[in-house]
DNA sequence: AACCATATTGTAACCAGTTACGTAAATAGA
DNA sequence: TCTATTTACGTAACTGGTTACAATATGGTT
């Protein structure tokens, strides 16, 4: 039935997305389980908010790997909730800072215990499963830093061109 | 105290998008360094056409485990570039086949050698990280239909509450 | 001081999915 | 047969991101 499984390593990307869905679809539930008004999405964000003080778009935005309209647009839901505030930076006139108000840290206070037990559920599934899945994906990351797919694909394909590429030359150059 | 943990795991949903998003960026640089007009997300559908036959808008949807109208914009697009062509059934006039085109099937055949190395070499990735991923994947899936995330976390927190849950207990419960 | 390059924020347009809803065809039941 | 329910498709509105571009503030050079 689900054909996914069956197509391997091409449709992994389809495979981390669905992960992806589930982990976020579940700590949203969890939250309103608990009876808290926050997105999984927002929880990244918080965190760093938390630890380390108030920060700008940008900053907040290459921290987190993502670009800064994502952030413009987290942090304009968490404002109108009243998660966090925002001021002009007196030094720089360009950067808006956030903290997190006092209802932030009030809800982070009761995120804390949850996002405890989250993190250890996680981390024992994929443990139990295998292996420990942020080392994975680290050292995939940091190979795919020294090599990309697409140079370790290239590479294969040309070695492949000249040593039996009878039948499929002509077609693979087309177009 | 254990923020960089809580940190690890809490993100993990942004590891898996951002593995995605490479996996799906250097998949479609592959294709146009190959002269191929073809997206990456396009491929299990292209796949799952070419092994069984003509299909319809909802079979894909459910073999591929997302939703129809996504369907409906990848046949739109497939077929705007002539990769697949559709026809009302004639037994069951509400659906719609779909199958390759001729165009479609030599664009499979261009494409199935940049498959098998793309697999090879996604496969080979992790296997060298770690594990073997695929594998991963499916157990933790596996292990969520027994039981859910939120199920476990919920079932850790209550556990909590009653033994030793002394200056949460009033926050957990706000709102 | 004036000016140019750069950095920061914001906005618009787009993409790839979702949920929700409407409509037409098929099917089941009276 | 006629009606009610279900199924399949399509569309609209929304979500959560992206890239591209505009506007403004800063800072370095001259």
């Amino acid at each position: 039935m689900d054909y996914i499984e069956k197509l391997g390593a091409l449709v992994l990307d389809h495979r981390f997305k669905r992960m992806m869905n589930r982990l976020l679809n579940e700590s949203e539930r969890i939250y309103k389980a608990r009876g808290l008004d926050f997105k999984p999405r927002w929880a990244s964000t918080t965190l760093l908010l938390s630890q380390e003080g108030p920060l700008s778009i940008s900053e907040i935005a290459s921290r987190l790997r993502v670009t800064h309209p994502a952030i413009i647009k987290i942090a304009a839901d968490m404002e109108q909730r009243g998660l966090v505030s925002a001021e002009v930076d007196p030094i720089d006139g360009r950067k808006r800072l956030l903290r997190l108000s006092p209802l932030g840290k009030s809800t982070l206070q009761k995120l804390q215990p949850i996002w405890r037990e989250l993190a250890a559920v996680q981390e024992e599934l994929f443990r139990t499963a295998g292996c420990d899945v942020l080392l994975l994906l680290g050292r995939v990351e940091e190979a795919l830093e020294e090599q990309s797919i697409l140079q370790r694909v290239l590479l294969r394909l040309e070695g492949e061109d000249s040593t039996h590429g009878t039948q499929e030359r002509e077609a693979e150059y087309g177009s």
